[in-house]
DNA sequence: ATTACTATACCTCGAGTAA
DNA sequence: TTTACTCGAGGTATAGTAA
């Protein structure tokens, strides 16, 4: 990714304030820019190549959508620029408890999983896991914690299938401590899944719906 | 300022850690910015020019020193990200009172100062300042405050002499409103100038050499 | 109004190399 | 070992312009 591109990204989403969208011509851009009109439009078809925002043409001007990729750009250069100039960072996740499926429990029970959730997080972690679907307003901090490195879980496969690498961040429910797990690999979603030493469910007491919080230190 | 030139101050930065010094051959650079050695060393040549680092040719590694500058353009970027991702920040000063030579109370009442405190801040401040100086534990985040925006007010000249732009932080020092004042241009410093409608001596019962915190939010 | 193609000017990078 | 100059290749930006 080019910086030309990025201080692009970063302009539109100046422009479409707290919403990812924003109508702007090239010219306009271009101002913003300090390039072209030319130029501007160039960036702007690189970005849709890219996968880092959508638009429409239309009569005037161009509707311009921003990408999840384009937010992860921005937020994991935020957190590149806190993690060096060593601001700490705590943050605060409110959600509900989702109903679990079950299907947590197969994927974090395997072997190749397991062995390295013991090896790298000192965890033998209760096979299971507590789904929290996170409040929109915390979205995000969610983007900002998703996009930061955390601790590394190789993927790998057993015979029948592939299991994706996963990233961990410690946190804490209640002050007990637990772990959130995100896809290396993922599209945007709003469920954040838990895994802990302790049956959360049980030893906190928690039932599908409940609001909870967590949080998550960044310590870099 | 270049990306190519951002970039190498934050991987710089990155290498020094928490000081502002590293040893480093045009080489090692290249390695860690994917360029070549030449390009790297080029790149040195650029930020020493521009004095955003100083550097000793040394027998075997150059000795590399990050300016205040480099500083700047790297808390700049945070604020300018934080800002446009829309994270709250709230930041939080300690430091003591220091004597203040009422050469402050000469500046401030100045009516062109005065004048657009009133009409920008909404205030009508004590002809005073309060000086307090920032333990070091704290200059990050003075960094960070004095890279951003803050209210701009604009300088002017009297008959004898100029008199500087400056910036005002909105803050709170025992509950208390206050404004952070900074020189627009400026070297950095330890000492953060403190005004208010209220006389804080009197009205807070400080004295030389009292320690306080000040408490500031940096919206948008 | 727009967007964006083409052609050229300009700039930036890195290989070769000297000190 | 270093740093950093020269110069040519390749990449990037813009003017002109079509649609």
């Amino acid at each position: 990714m080019d910086y030309n591109l990025y201080n692009t990204v970063k302009v539109l989403k100046k422009l479409s304030g707290s919403g990812n969208t924003v109508y702007l011509s090239s010219g306009q851009l271009a101002k913003e820019l300090n390039v072209s009109q030319q130029t501007a439009s160039r960036f702007i078809i690189e970005l849709t190549e890219q996968k880092y925002i959508e638009r429409t043409l239309q009569n005037r001007k161009q509707k311009i959508t921003l990408l999840e990729a384009s937010l992860d750009l921005l937020y994991s250069e935020l957190n590149d620029l806190n993690s060096i100039l060593e601001m700490k960072q705590d943050f605060e996740l409110k959600g509900e408890i989702q109903n679990g499926l079950g299907e947590g429990k197969y994927y974090i029970s395997q072997k190749g999983y397991m062995d390295q959730f013991s090896s790298k997080l000192g965890i033998k972690p209760y096979p299971g896991t507590l789904n929290i679907k996170i409040y929109p307003e915390y979205e995000n901090i969610l983007r900002r914690i998703r996009s930061a490195d955390g601790t590394h879980i190789d993927g790998f496969k057993d015979n029948e299938r592939t299991f994706g690498a996963v990233k961990c961040f410690s946190g804490r429910i209640d002050g007990t401590n637990a772990w959130l797990i995100f896809p290396e690999r993922s599209s945007y979603t709003d469920i954040v899944e838990i895994i802990s030493e302790k049956f959360l469910r049980k030893d906190l007491n928690l039932n599908d719906h409940d609001r909870l919080t967590i949080r998550v230190t960044l310590d870099k």
